[in-house]
DNA sequence: ATCGCAACTTGATTAATGTCAAGCTAAAGC
DNA sequence: GCTTTAGCTTGACATTAATCAAGTTGCGAT
């Protein structure tokens, strides 16, 4: 086996690798390899047969679409996460191209070994379910932020969803450059600043990535986060159990 | 069993249930029942507990969701359909609403007995994936579709989609009433009819539900449809193997 | 330090889409 | 037969977001 037992043990204990027992774990990731990529490093393209699921332990990627000359981002994702596992499942083509946005530590696992350890074992097949279901929730309510809310609406539940997971506090520090920002929240940079200025009103002030609430009373009733869009506590699904086990793809991503 | 042996046939033909053998098929439907509503009976609410798996039989079912007094469609399914699958994995409460547009005939699996079934063995565990991914695939199919074209694009495309499953002749038959279609497409039906008007330069003409074409090339020079986004032939998938194992969700639908 | 460049902001304009208000049409009911 | 009504279409207008064009800021490299 080509990985550390260090980057083993973190992929087991993160990823629905986690309630396999040794001999299916061993057969799952049989092959695997860990890769890693400088910032900006097209990983997949679109249409591209897909050989591995990939896995994410370090840095973050994008992952994209494109059309006619024109390219939106679908989701930035953060470790630990997978990615094109439905791809994998159905031994088809990715549907979305994957690039690096910063330097990346990436598992590589042959699509042959995942299928094969799903098919040999009920209970891990059932933990890959769970997480398809998550991914699939997860784009759910990507759709539904994007047809029922404005742009400015978007930001605003973006940023109180940062709030929540980094604390609740009064500031912020975003976790990504505003043009990868506004790409995540589907608009341009020049109304992602416009939409900042609109959210001044609403005691939200902006200085570089830090940004500070001064009346969160006031951005909820705009924002109005709802549980059925909104995923506040993604990051804390592995200690928070079943009812978080869902996935944070799309707009409202993992950061 | 409270379902008619036809019933349950025709479930375990067309569905995941197809390579399950019969010790796990019972198990997966046992406690399922048949049932039937009238046209415009809500099924399902968002934020509802979900309990079982639905499974369209005959007629048709709107998956919606809603927010601060907006509504959008965000699937119309046909037979024979699973949904709310990725909710009765995790046990979970439902993201969308479901509506029938028609009078339709629902198989409703217990989730347990899904759950328990997918548990029990693997390989339906994993028939049960390869559904969960082709569900997946359709979202990210449907968000492309919405945020890399235009209305007008997406018309053009779902007409060229329809005129290939319908054999390919240069006139169909639009299987919806165009409100219908409009929710589908994300528009309003006032832009569908223009959006109409602008595709008359391109060869099509409309006459109530009936369309014609007398330029397809013109006309897939604007849709420009790509296998990336768009699935013609999502409704043979069985009979095309893993290549078109793919669901159409979203915008596409199954018409 | 300052030069250069990329990120960001701001304003003016254009394009796309939604909203409101009539009006039309065809099928259903009386 | 006529009337009603829901679905559809059309036009005028409002709103939203993209585009184009300057600027500004801030950071890194030399």
């Amino acid at each position: 086996m080509a990985i550390r037992n260090a980057d083993a043990e973190r992929v087991r204990n993160t990823s629905f690798f986690r309630d396999a027992d040794d001999e299916t774990f061993n057969t799952a990731i049989n092959g695997a390899f860990l890769q890693r990529f400088p910032a900006n490093t097209t990983l997949l393209m679109e249409g591209d047969t897909v050989d591995f699921l990939y896995i994410l332990l370090e840095g973050s990627v994008e992952l994209g679409a494109g059309w006619k000359s024109k390219d939106t981002t679908l989701a930035i994702l953060r470790p630990v996460s997978t990615f094109i596992l439905a791809a994998v499942v159905l031994e088809s083509d990715a549907l979305m191209s994957a690039v690096t946005l910063e330097r990346s530590e990436i598992l590589m696992v042959p699509g042959d070994s995942l299928r094969r350890g799903m098919k040999e074992n009920a209970a891990f097949g059932f933990a890959v379910s769970e997480e398809l279901a998550g991914c699939y929730r997860g784009l759910v309510r990507s759709i539904k932020n994007h047809k029922l809310r404005d742009s400015t609406e978007r930001l605003a539940n973006y940023l109180l969803t940062q709030r929540a997971r980094q604390g609740g506090k009064d500031e912020i520090v975003l976790p990504h450059e505003k043009r990868v920002l506004a790409a995540l929240l589907g608009m341009t940079p020049e109304n992602l600043s416009r939409a900042f200025s609109k959210l001044s009103d609403k005691g939200v002030s902006v200085d570089g990535a830090r940004v500070g609430f001064s009346n969160v009373t006031v951005l909820e009733r705009l924002a109005r986060p709802s549980p059925l869009i909104d995923n506040h506590y993604a990051q804390d699904r592995n200690t928070l159990g079943k009812a978080y086990t869902e996935r944070q793809q799309g707009v409202l991503d993992q950061g």
